[in-house]
RNA sequence: UGUCCCAUGGUGUAAUGGUAACACUCCGGUUUUUGGUAUCGUCAUUCUAGGUUCGAGUCCUAGUGGGACAACCA
């Protein structure tokens, strides 16, 4: 056994400096905590990637938890579709958890902090109690109800509780210190009262713990060893710090919250908020549009849990501000694939080929090989016969020597099958062309091993029997926003830079196995790319998805 | 006129005071019955200026640039 070290990131380094130090290695426990008021995006897979990769790595547990607090934006279907996700990256939690199972642990712990004179009720107005917070280079002022007494607070916050206080009448503050130059220590509101009914507890409560008061507990009652969160948490480290101060028993393990940027990935959005708005606006069908940068959206377009995963692994985690580009994204996927995806053959936009030379009702069933990075795929049998469809931009009647394809008078592979030769083609009144005369060499059958088989011919093209193709549904994706960073400009918003084209919808032809796939099947169309099936597929008609091209140098030759 | 965080190729991450490495992208070869895959190669005076040190990407100071912070959101 070679003991190869990989290098370790600064989370992994904080954590092994912890083991050395502090912690035991049964200590570790990790969380993965979303709000359910959306659907997760890629930039929270690579936080589950992040806390459930440290998890296996420790071997240490994993909660799964929600951060349940605000009723009027979460949802149970969000909760369900989370789980989903999670499940299908491959990922097991240790406890499936709620903020809002801690609701009465939180409540007593207030009930402490207002005993203790660290908390107060305020009865003004938001924007009363905001203006007095100042600015972030202006000291804070107290308000009136600063120096409330400890009955009258507890009275109030009981008038809160019951729901006898109007809703918004008052919010409980921890009382810290106006003047911080960090503006959360600026008497933070911890509690709000909301007559709402929330997806787990229904009306039971009428007030409603905020994050900062949320967090950290609920980090310390899973006694959390490392709770980790995105850079823009970090002022809230010393609320998180100063919370657990009033409460942590020095027996147990005191949670520590430490930061990491977030993954931005190019020409996409990685906000919920934002996605939300594409969905709620129709620039999208869905949360799961195949469009989306989300977990679901990306396993209806054809990712898979591995191209995500090493996609995550990938570009690792930092500290610093970074824009990763979808390139990056796409080769995850189109490596995972290669060496899963059977090949198969699939005309995206025909135009007719007549082998004058066939048999005329003859039809000839070829082997073809699934895939040659897996021997174990095996082989099928596609139909041959007298008429075929190419792709359009495969023939041309003339071209250049750096044309590998169908040309007047020249030969060309089809793949699986014979060698052809263009000899003539018709076209239309507008000068498109119609159909292509070929002659085949019987001789030439790949894989029969003849002397004509073996012979070298510059290009192979990918075609279908016209007779015996199925009609499929391809749709075809592009990138949703036309600018690298599109919620990055400070004088345009992201809606402006919406790609008009993102979807182009268009009918195929394919060979007769396609049948043969279900829901979520991924397959390379050969030369094409990666395609998936679409759930929209019926027993009529079968819906593709582009998952990602082919790297193409051709393309780039082309023009 | 505040506090805090960050700064390594086009991109992302490494190098833990001792030869700047890996991957992606781009470009150019080789192989190929996918213009795919595989494989080889090209691409960096580590933001600047001082300092500490035999030695600095790494430590210190200042500057410059980028970012976060003023929700009864998370």
């Amino acid at each position: 056994m070679s003991e190869e070290k990989e290098p370790l990131n600064f989370i992994e380094q904080i954590i092994e400096e912890d083991l050395k130090t502090t912690h035991s290695k049964q200590a570790l426990c990790f969380r993965f905590p979303p709000e359910p008021n959306g659907y997760l995006h890629i930039g929270h897979a690579s936080s589950i990637c992040l806390n459930f990769g440290l998890g296996l790595k420790y071997n240490a547990p994993v909660n799964l938890r929600f951060d349940d607090t605000n009723p009027a934006k979460e949802e149970q279907r969000f909760v369900d579709a989370i789980k989903k996700d999670v499940q299908w990256l491959g990922y097991s939690w240790a406890k499936e958890c709620y903020a809002s199972d801690y609701f009465e642990q939180l409540y007593s712990w207030a009930l402490l902090l207002i005993n203790q004179g660290k908390a107060y009720v305020d009865s003004q107005s938001s924007e009363d109690i905001a203006s007095q917070k100042g600015t972030p280079t202006q000291p804070g002022v107290a308000g009136p109800y600063r120096d409330r007494p400890v009955e009258e607070n507890l009275a109030l916050f009981e008038q809160m509780k019951t729901g006898e206080a109007p809703q918004g009448a008052h919010v409980l503050r921890a009382k810290i210190d106006l003047q911080s130059t960090n503006m959360l220590m600026r008497d933070p509101v911890i509690y709000r009262t909301l007559h709402k009914s929330h997806h787990r507890t229904g009306t039971d409560w009428k007030i409603f713990p905020m994050y900062d008061w949320t967090h950290g507990e609920s980090d310390y009652i899973e006694q959390i060893s490392h709770s980790f969160c995105t850079l823009e948490f970090l002022p809230h480290r010393e609320l998180y710090d100063w919370f657990l101060d009033q409460l942590v028993d020095g027996s147990k393990l005191r949670p520590k919250q430490r930061e990491f940027a977030r993954r931005n990935l190019s020409h996409t959005l990685v906000s919920k908020r934002k996605l939300a708005r594409l969905v709620q606006e129709g620039v999208v069908d869905s949360w799961d549009d195949p469009r989306m940068p989300t977990i679901s959206g990306l396993r209806r377009r054809g990712y898979t849990p591995d191209a995500i995963k090493n996609f995550a692994k990938g570009i690792g985690v930092g500290k610093r501000d970074n824009l990763i580009d979808v390139s990056r994204l796409e080769f995850s996927v189109r490596e995972d694939l290669n060496k899963k995806a059977n090949r198969v053959m699939a005309v995206l936009d025909p135009v007719k080929v007549t082998i004058t030379n066939y048999p005329e009702d003859q039809t000839e069933w070829l082997e073809a090989e699934n895939n040659q990075e897996d021997i174990d795929a095996g082989s099928r049998k596609v139909p041959f016969s007298k008429t075929l469809y190419i792709e359009r931009e495969d023939f041309r009647e003339e071209a250049n020597k750096k044309f590998f394809r169908l040309k007047l008078g020249k030969e060309v592979r089809l793949k699986n099958a014979y060698i052809i030769k263009a000899e003539s083609c018709d076209k239309d009144y507008e000068g498109n062309i119609t159909e292509i005369h070929c002659t085949y060499d019987p001789k030439s059958k790949s894989g029969s091993g003849t002397q004509e088989s073996l012979r070298k011919v510059k290009g192979t093209l990918h075609w279908v029997a016209v007779d015996k193709a199925i009609k499929v549904e391809v749709r075809l994706y592009d990138r949703l926003f036309t600018d690298p960073s599109p919620d990055t400009h400070k004088d345009k918003g992201f809606m402006e830079f919406i790609n008009p084209d993102s979807l182009k919808v268009i009918t195929g032809y394919g060979e007769q196995s396609l049948k043969d796939l279900k829901i979520e099947d991924t397959v390379q169309f050969q030369r094409l790319g990666y395609f998936t099936v679409d759930p929209e597929t019926t027993q009529e008609k079968m819906v593709f998805n582009r998952t990602v091209g082919l790297r193409d140098s051709w393309a780039k030759l082309a023009e």
